[in-house]
DNA sequence: ATGTGCTTTGC
DNA sequence: CAAAGCACA
């Protein structure tokens, strides 16, 4: 009889969860498991507050699941961890592998501490464990399609079950979390695992057969709204596709999800393959382009991260970033190419900003997201890539739902005039910005600007 | 996970 | 004359 330790991070869920299962099986049929979270400040500290908060509320849910026997500590995890063995005499300590950069020195600065006791990490929060699809030669791929292909064809393992009496120890001592942000107005989706499941039991329901056309929308809700969940584990992908494998009927929707979730699976891939992309050029040569900076350029920015640039679109997203922690994915684009195109910012600046207001933020879907707007990461993705907001807008909110829910100032306007005020008869209402550029030219500019550094 | 501008089509 | 198709960026 012995006790292991479950070292939850990005898994906060009970079920589909196969370290729990290896520490299940590891403490022996009278043995207990011993499930713990370590605040750490490298990781807790600039999360920013919505994923700082919904990190809360997702432990206070999962130690109800628990019946209360989640350990709280906090600290170093190398020190906390060893340290945590020696008092419950544990014999080994069980993870789901983390692929991110800080993860895996962290995770390997764990391994060490520990010593004679083993650190075993069983799945990952991928369909497929980054770094296992690889082009024939073994090199990573640079390009999502034939990844996805690879993807699909090295297929993934079915959901792992809960182990029979599996038993928690209770009786250790908790650290006080530390104190839960206030987020006035900010508005997130309920936490942890029940609400995930719920979340995703609706959307298989009620919004599946409508995703494929749907998904680009962002007045209705056509997606699913499950990345948050996914960002900490409270759902696992596979648990998803599994669901959806039994009622696929070979359709667009199954199809077209299934590619998000493997995007999420690229990107992680990417991270893994390259921990340097998420700060650094994917293509370097694109950080000698020329950025814009100085006071003018501080207060376009400033415009955009408030919402005030006079594009509809642009900022009514840049609000619903604000009002919900969370952008509509199709947005995040055009925010995101309204940014380095038509502002001349570097995307690391805005990737930065997303990661602080997202309650999803995800280092590996956000950083290599911007990048491939930026025309500087994978996927040979060419600079000349500028979203028009007018445009997007018409095609993809063209009644100006969304747009109108977050911008309240054009909600007078109609269908026609709403993504592009300056053209409304009675001119741009009252309390709304003239566009701050002129997309066409600044559009232009990047072109003119790429074109030079392409050029040598 | 594209936009622009020119050409062709269709009423 | 507007919508759709297309090449090229």
């Amino acid at each position: 009889m012995s006790t292991t330790l479950l070292w939850f991070r990005r898994d906060l869920r009970l079920g589909d969860h196969p370290a729990l299962l290896a520490a299940h099986d590891a403490a022996g049929p009278d043995g207990d498991v011993l499930p713990v979270f370590v605040f750490d400040d490298r990781l807790y500290g600039p999360s920013g507050e919505p994923r700082r908060r919904f990190l809360l509320d997702c432990l206070s849910a999962l130690d109800e699941d628990l019946d209360g026997a989640l350990v709280l500590r906090s600290g170093n995890p190398a020190d906390v961890l060893p340290a945590l063995v020696r008092e419950v005499g544990a014999t080994s300590v069980h993870i789901s592998a983390d692929a991110g950069p800080y993860g895996r020195r962290r995770d390997a600065a764990v391994e060490q501490a520990l010593g004679d006791v083993p650190l075993a990490r069983t799945g990952s929060p991928y369909l497929v464990t980054p770094g296992r699809v690889t082009k024939r030669d073994g090199s990573p791929f640079q390009v999502f399609s034939p990844f996805a292909r690879a993807w699909r064809e090295h297929g993934w393992r079915a959901p792992a079950h809960f182990p029979d009496g599996a038993r928690w120890r209770t009786g250790v001592r908790s650290d006080d979390p530390p104190p839960a942000p206030e987020l006035r107005g900010v508005v997130l989706p309920p936490a942890g695992e029940r609400a995930g499941l719920a979340a995703w039991a609706r959307f298989r329901d009620e919004r599946l057969l409508g995703y494929a056309e749907g998904r680009n929308l962002p007045g209705t809700d056509g997606t699913s709204r499950l990345s948050a969940y996914l960002k900490y584990g409270c759902v696992h992908p596979r648990t998803l596709l599994a669901d959806l494998a039994a009622q696929d009927d070979g359709g667009e929707a199954v199809r077209r999800y299934t590619d998000e979730l493997a995007w999420r699976d690229f990107y992680a891939d990417v991270l893994w393959h390259r921990p340097e992309s998420a700060r650094e050029y994917l293509k370097p040569e694109l950080q000698g382009m020329g950025y814009d900076s100085g006071p003018d350029a501080e207060a376009l920015v400033r415009a955009w991260e408030t919402g005030r640039t006079g594009f509809p679109l642009v900022d009514a997203g840049m609000r619903q970033l604000l009002g919900e922690a969370y952008v509509h994915n199709r947005v995040r684009m055009i925010v995101a190419s309204f940014l380095v195109k038509d502002l001349h910012q570097e995307w690391t600046r805005g990737a930065r900003y997303f990661m602080q207001h997202l309650v999803d933020g995800d280092l590996a879907s956000n950083q290599h997201g911007w990048q491939w707007v930026a025309g500087t990461g994978t996927d040979a993705s060419p600079y000349y890539r500028v979203f028009n907001p007018i445009t997007q807008g018409k095609k993809f909110d063209p009644d100006g739902t969304y747009v109108k829910r977050w911008v309240p100032e054009l909600r007078d306007l109609d269908a026609e005039h709403v993504h592009e005020p300056w053209t409304a008869p009675g001119g741009i209402p009252a309390g709304y910005p003239e566009p701050v550029v002129d997309h066409a030219h600044e559009r232009q500019v990047s072109l003119d600007r790429y074109a030079r550094v392409r050029a040598g």
